[in-house]
DNA sequence: TAGATTGTTAATCGATTAACAATC
DNA sequence: TAGATTGTTAATCGATTAACAATC
């Protein structure tokens, strides 16, 4: 398939541009890089390089028609077939995860949870003692995990889920992961975005001073 | 200050290089870049530039004593001096992170959360209507404000809070936000997480077959 | 002293932006 | 046709990595 070569860069464009041609009336049939790039504040080649990935639909002076450029996306972004997930760490954070119903808008869906303390396991609420995370990703095929653990034992959940076959870990947890080849860690660090609020704040104080 | 011109790619990687210090035993009494480096597979030249930021206590052939560049660490991304935060909107998301107590240790402190719909309002679960927000926020002194409503309304809610004197935003909804210059947007943006998850999966059954 | 390590200057790499030809 | 827009090739920019001198 074409989607060999995407940069990381691009991939993480793609769903804002996404989201916006949902945002559109229908009666823009059509809509052109230059526009989207003029609304989102890009660089209107970097939006038509991006796209340039997705569709080959789009035509000079008209630009791409609105409804095939969703639909190119949406399936290039795998919105519209399942991916089964399971998150590890069923604290505050995992249990938020957990009941957020809009990851299913990007098809994601997340089945259960482990954890490794007894007194938060609760089968109805799906979610399993973690000794059974082998056995049951395996026979799911689950290949998506979401680590919401401390940082102090990430490591060792990682190694778990790739183990029972999981090939692309969601990382909460503020750690370098190590893995295999082929494995994907996608790590959604809050922490280091903290750290970007936060020097802003002191440098925007300490410019008042 | 000193803290002018650090780049967003450094600010991101230096809470790894605290936790990876907490997480060594007492014993280490000194740390080396080179460690630190191939610990988290980073470049040790990268390694040692950031901490160039930091701190000027590293040694030749001694490296940075542990302690005092935890401290350094510590104080620069502004965890032993508190931020308070308001979210707006108290859906799923919304009410988990502000049930998340995690953030305390990054110097973020939620106070309130502000929601549009009538039924969600809550004093007791210091839930309040949207419309109090400018007034609350600016008697507050509130400088950090996190956005987990719906696409569609997020940048109105933006609007809000500059106008509330905001200073910094944390948004969680997949669009861009327009801001006045001096306004920080720090986008946690999932959607585009989970591109990557996705777009790596696709890659990856491609393959094997 | 010798060697590990720091910090700096130069080279490389990848992503973004600019310039431009092709075209509906 | 003229002009807006696409897609491509070249230039720029910033971040990462390599090379190296300084030093405890």
């Amino acid at each position: 398939m074409s989607n060999q070569n995407i940069s990381k860069s691009t991939l993480q464009r793609l769903p804002l541009y996404l989201n916006y041609l949902k945002s559109l009336p229908d009666t823009v049939i059509n809509i052109s890089a230059t526009a989207i790039a003029e609304e989102l504040r890009l660089n209107d080649v970097q939006v038509r390089k991006d796209l340039a990935c997705v569709s080959t639909s789009g035509k000079p002076k008209i630009g791409y028609n609105t409804e095939d450029l969703i639909r190119e996306l949406v399936a290039f972004l795998g919105y519209d077939n399942n991916n089964n997930a399971v998150i590890v760490g069923a604290g505050k954070l995992g249990r938020a995860l957990m009941g957020y119903t809009g990851f299913k808008e990007y098809g994601l869906n997340i089945l259960l949870a482990f954890d490794q303390n007894p007194d938060v396991v609760n089968e109805q609420e799906l979610i399993l003692p973690i000794f059974r995370l082998k056995e049951i990703c395996g026979r799911m095929k689950i290949k998506i995990g979401i680590i919401t653990v401390p940082a102090a034992s990430a490591q060792e959940v990682c190694d778990l889920l790739v183990e029972s076959g999981v090939l692309a870990i969601w990382n909460f947890a503020p750690v370098h992961l190590k893995v295999p080849d082929g494995i994907l860690v996608q790590n959604e660090n809050m922490a280091a975005s903290l750290a970007v609020l936060s020097n802003h704040l002191s440098e925007q104080i300490g410019k008042n001073r």
